[in-house]
DNA sequence: AAAAAAT
């Protein structure tokens, strides 16, 4: 597009009449300040006083530290901020807003409104600076004068209108951020679905007054739905609207979506789904990877086409009846005694935790190297027997009564065993290796005695204006420093102590504002706590407990040595606490350098033949993915559809949108905003399926998810694993479907192998009725 | 390849 060939030349520029009309990617900002695109600009001809954006300059702004996308920032200080209800007392020991010097020129307290949104909003009385707030009604008179999109003959790129559109957006808050924090304030509503599933609590789907991100969002905004529809219904290529039916009927959609660009244009000139396509041949090139973050949100579907199994089916496959399903029967029994409940600690000291496996054979063709997946020697553990626990309480192990009041409150009202083996040796000052399955509970492991320890050394009282983080803990996704955050806040607040996140996508200044106030417990993710530290504004001297969650990835490579620089910042021989379903001996140079003698733990008997997952592999062709993950995802309950890549991620998302099938992306080409607004989507329940890269791989607590579908395979087992483990959580059923070309066969069922899953592996084709059956349409298991 | 800092 010839807007991207702008910065080399800023006479073409000015004269290219489609500059003002924005280009797909954002040009480079500096290139003419005086250009009427800029932002800089002034209109001689009175324009409207507030400015609008266009997609370049949404671009180029994108995640600048300047540009008034505060929602996204706003988690910080929900946290920093010790609620506003309940809390008013708190607020006193902190400094008063006005000597938060960074605020006064933020775009007025819009921020805030997430805050406000909801619960707070009621129980704060006149909170100052909201005068100068725009009224909301400002807000939507502003949208209502839009022009009329009508008159547009695309809203691509070229549409002013959603660059104000966004604009206005990201001058309000997503709403999504907050949440969290909020929530962790908010003891009433803190329960939510980040914590890791406790069993006896009740189900809270759908039916729950949904609070998530849409929930400030539509009581707030004129509901984007409307706005879109009436998007929608004016454009004339899309006149179906939600009722579109067959995809081959459907209008072809290049041109209404700005940020797909070159992508865009050659889908529309084919065929839609058509079979033989490659999925991925028109993906735009990587360097040239559009923003997806400007994607209008699609309109809610009030009906969607059935899917109709036989619109393409492919049966005529002369190998199909041929191929059996693999026989497990002639495979080595895997299960060997080791790592069985009930065995005892001293039979299996020279064991590993999985099986070490000779890969000889396997070095077939292409990037795949065996070793990338070699199972590492488990770490000699001490087992807890689940029936150790039993009733015990978390006074039992040595918490306080506010703490244990806290945690009763998140709906753990007694230990689960990883946290009965933990707490007792975080609270004796151990440095502590603790091995749970996914949803075991680890978060509460190692934050309640955390928070006590933290406590007990001469914590909650004197609260310092300058007191420095003194427990810090590390996650390797932003989504996960948040959903720890979650339990670890109310926790802390429960004691009077503060916590805060840091993590990046976010401008800074907001965090940096709540350490300058002091907090006690760091939540984040490792760049911008580096980031921070570098720049001096972060000083971990005083960290005496780290907590490193996910701690075999954080080991991976890219993520190791910035984590041991961070821990090399804080406190010499301090606790450090590391926790992972899958800890091996991966985190052998930290161990080594920062854990002197740990204690390690394990739960005993927490094997996938305890699981209540069930493992599906279909061998199917590449050409019908696509076909085949639709007819997976055409279902009621909660779907997580794992792709490799950023981009196949979001192709993907688009394409079920498409066909009918509401769906939503996370992965990182994504701002921050959008990540946490649709993972709050899935959350809450307003969308039924989210595709995301391995950034939704580990930790992320969703209810309920019923299906993962992982639409390229994992490379390790360990990845396998944290996938499959976002479903049959707190003893739920769940179901794991991984889609492999024939080819892969041998090396998938390694990779299972490894991870002690056992799996039918069936060929499937679109239509057939197995792959229904998966999704859940007819009784599994027939 | 993805993730994690901006730029």
């Amino acid at each position: 597009m010839s807007n991207n060939h702008n910065s080399s030349g800023r006479t073409a520029k000015n004269y290219d009449p489609s500059y003002a009309k924005g280009g797909s990617k954002g040009g480079p900002k500096g290139a003419g300040s005086r250009a009427p695109g800029h932002r800089g600009h002034r209109p001689e001809e009175g324009g409207p006083k507030k400015a609008r954006w266009n997609a370049d300059e949404r671009a180029a702004r994108a995640g600048g530290n300047d540009r008034p996308a505060y929602g996204n920032d706003r988690p910080a200080r929900g946290n920093d901020r010790p609620s506003y209800g309940s809390d008013r007392g708190a607020r006193s020991e902190r400094p008063s807003y006005g000597d938060r010097a960074p605020r006064t020129d933020r775009p007025a307290y819009n921020n805030d409104r997430g805050n406000d949104r909801g619960n707070d909003r009621g129980e704060r009385p006149s909170y100052g600076a909201r005068s100068e707030r725009p009224s909301y009604g400002a807000d939507r008179g502003a949208r209502s004068e839009r022009p009329s999109y009508g008159d547009r003959p695309q809203r691509g790129n070229d549409r002013p209108s959603y660059g104000s559109d966004r604009g206005a957006r990201s001058e309000r808050p997503s709403y999504n951020n907050d949440r969290g924090n909020d929530r962790g304030a908010r003891p009433a509503y803190g329960q939510g679905s980040e914590r890791p599933a406790y069993g006896d609590r009740p189900q809270r789907g759908n039916d729950r007054p949904s609070y998530g991100s849409d929930r400030g969002a539509r009581s707030e905004r004129p509901s984007y739905n409307n706005d879109r529809g009436n998007d929608r219904g004016a454009r004339p290529a899309y006149g179906q609207g939600s009722e579109r039916p067959a995809y081959g009927d459907r209008p072809q959609r290049g041109n209404d979506r700005p940020s797909y660009g070159s992508d865009r244009g050659a889908r529309s000139e084919r065929p839609a789904y058509d079979a033989n396509r490659n999925d991925r041949g028109d993906r735009p090139a990587y360097g040239q990877r559009p923003s997806y973050n400007d994607r209008p949100q699609r309109p809610e579907r009030t009906e969607r086409p059935a899917y109709n199994a036989d619109r393409a089916p492919r049966k005529d496959f002369a190998d199909r009846a041929d191929r059996p399903r693999r026989n497990f029967d002639e495979r080595p029994p895997r299960r060997d005694n080791f790592d069985r409940p009930g065995f005892q600690k001293s039979d299996r000291s020279d064991s590993s935790f999985y099986p070490k496996r000779d890969f000889s054979g396997t070095a077939g063709k292409g990037h795949f190297t065996p070793q990338d997946d070699v199972v590492l020697e488990r770490l000699e553990a001490e087992a807890i027997q689940a029936s150790d626990v039993v009733g015990m309480s978390f006074g039992d192990l040595g918490l306080g009564g506010n703490i244990v009041a806290a945690l009763a409150e998140l709906g753990a009202p007694s230990p689960f065993p990883i946290q009965a083996a933990t707490i007792p040796d975080v609270l004796a000052g151990k440095d502590v290796l603790g091995r749970g399955k996914t949803g075991s509970g680890k978060t509460i492991a190692f934050g309640a005695p955390l928070v006590e320890k933290l406590m007990e050394n001469g914590g909650g009282k004197k609260r310092a204006m300058s007191r420095k983080p003194r427990a810090l803990i590390l996650a390797p996704t932003r989504e996960l420093a948040l959903q720890i955050d979650r339990t670890v806040q109310p926790i802390a607040r429960s004691v009077g102590l503060f916590t805060t996140q840091i993590y990046g996508g976010v401008p800074q200044h907001r965090q940096v504002g709540a350490l300058q106030r002091g907090v006690d417990i760091i939540v984040g993710t490792p760049g911008r706590i580096e980031d921070l530290i570098n720049q001096g504004r972060l000083d971990l001297s005083q960290v005496t407990i780290t907590v490193l969650d996910e701690a075999d990835h954080m080991c991976d490579l890219g993520f190791l040595e910035p984590v041991q620089r961070i821990l090399r910042e804080t406190a010499d021989g301090g606790q450090k606490l590391l926790f992972s379903a899958t800890l091996d001996k991966g985190v052998a140079a930290l161990v080594k350098e920062f854990l002197p003698s740990p204690s390690v733990h394990e739960v005993a008997g927490e094997d996938q033949a305890s699981s209540t997952i069930d493992h599906r592999v279909l061998l199917i062709e590449q050409r019908d993915k696509t076909r085949i993950i639709e007819q997976l995802a055409d279902r009621d309950g909660k779907t997580l559809v794992f792709a490799r890549t950023r981009a196949f991620a979001e192709q993907l998302a688009d394409q079920l949108d498409d066909a009918g099938i509401p769906a939503v992306s996370l992965h990182g080409d994504l701002n921050q905003a959008r990540r946490t607004r649709n993972l709050a989507q899935l959350t809450s329940g307003r969308v039924s399926v989210l595709v995301a890269t391995d950034v939704a791989a580990r930790g992320i607590h969703v209810d309920d998810i019923d299906l993962v579908i992982q639409a390229d395979a994992p490379d390790e087992y360990k990845t396998y694993l944290h996938r499959a483990g976002r479903t049959g959580r707190a003893g739920k059923q769940g179901t794991v479907v991984t889609l492999i070309p024939k080819q892969r066969q041998r090396r998938m069922a390694e990779l299972l192998e490894r991870a002690e899953i056992e799996a039918d592996f069936v060929q499937a084709f679109p239509g057939d009725a197995l792959v229904s059956q998966i999704a859940g349409h007819a009784p599994a298991n027939a």
